[in-house]
DNA sequence: ATAGCCATGCATGATAATCA
DNA sequence: TGATTATCATGCATGGCTAT
């Protein structure tokens, strides 16, 4: 399995072979893993996620309804400024924006979402409207809070979610511009719950039936051209939010899962 | 605190070029 | 040949400034 059986001219490219299948595969750019390891690595993370090993991290839930729904309604850039605030979420029923210990105001959060200040209102004010962010008067100025429905870091109450881990998402997303963050959220329902695949179908247990979502797909989902969802998912690939794998000339697209999770416990999916 | 003005820079979509 | 990337004109966002 997985045995490199030719280097070629350009030095990072192998023949994978799988019985009567061969494929090129560029190591460079895509990792090659055995169903074995793709096995061990579930189980590790059912481990994780039932505490028994690794760090507890903060994470916000995304309830996948109210984000599909959002995906046709606001822009990329909207998108983006709505997942780099989740970092800055607080525990509580409230949902609310909280940096340095003060609640965020539009000046706070424009640093955060990396906008000026017309954008920054303009982004802000259509959020509101959508119903994604919630304004409350805080003497002459708005602070901010983010609609329990869509995310929250309590109780999922038998909807579908995804868990993004805050202090790696921050990390991540400050590296990215709204637009391509703005793409990462619109597919954040679209990541299959147990392999981590960019899938059409991402609730499908049955490996054999699950549908990756290729790039020409991506683009049609949101609307934008082909070239900017190459574009896009490129920049996620890179930075390693993303992980891409070529087999049989068909590209499959991964999460990190240090950057989202789903939970595999049955109790969890409706 | 918010919004208009305007030169400049950057992201976008269409499409051509290149890659494997 | 189909997938991916480069090119380029266009339009939106920004910065610096001023005006409410």
């Amino acid at each position: 399995m997985n045995e490199p059986v030719r280097r070629t001219g350009s030095g990072l490219e192998f023949y994978e072979v799988d019985g009567k299948h061969k494929a090129l595969v560029d190591l460079e750019t895509h990792v090659v893993t055995s169903k074995k390891q793709r096995d061990a690595y579930r189980r590790k993370k059912e481990l994780e996620e039932l505490g028994i090993q690794g760090r507890t991290r903060s994470f916000v839930l995304c309830f996948h309804d109210p984000i599909r729904a959002l995906m046709g309604r606001l822009t990329l850039d909207e998108m983006g400024a709505l997942i780099k605030l989740l970092p800055y979420l607080k525990y509580g029923e409230a949902g609310d924006l909280v940096h340095q210990g003060k609640r965020m105001d539009k000046a706070a959060i424009g640093k955060a979402i990396g906008k000026k200040q017309r954008q920054t209102a303009a982004i802000l004010s259509k959020l509101t409207k959508e119903g994604a962010l919630i304004a409350k008067k805080e003497g002459r100025k708005s602070v901010y809070a983010v609609a329990k429905e869509i995310h929250t870091m309590g109780e999922a109450g038998g909807n579908m979610f995804t868990k993004l881990f805050q202090t790696y998402a921050k990390k991540q997303l400050e590296k990215l511009t709204t637009q391509q963050a703005g793409v990462l959220y619109a597919l954040l329902p679209f990541f299959h719950y147990r392999d981590y695949i960019l899938a059409v179908n991402p609730n499908e247990t049955d490996d054999d039936l699950i549908e990756p979502m290729n790039i020409e797909e991506v683009g049609k989902m949101l609307g934008i051209s082909k070239a900017s969802a190459y574009r896009h998912i490129g920049a996620l690939t890179r930075e390693g939010i993303m992980l891409e794998t070529r087999a049989y000339g068909v590209s499959t697209f991964y999460v990190n899962p240090d950057f989202m999770f789903r939970a595999t416990r049955g109790n969890e999916f409706t």
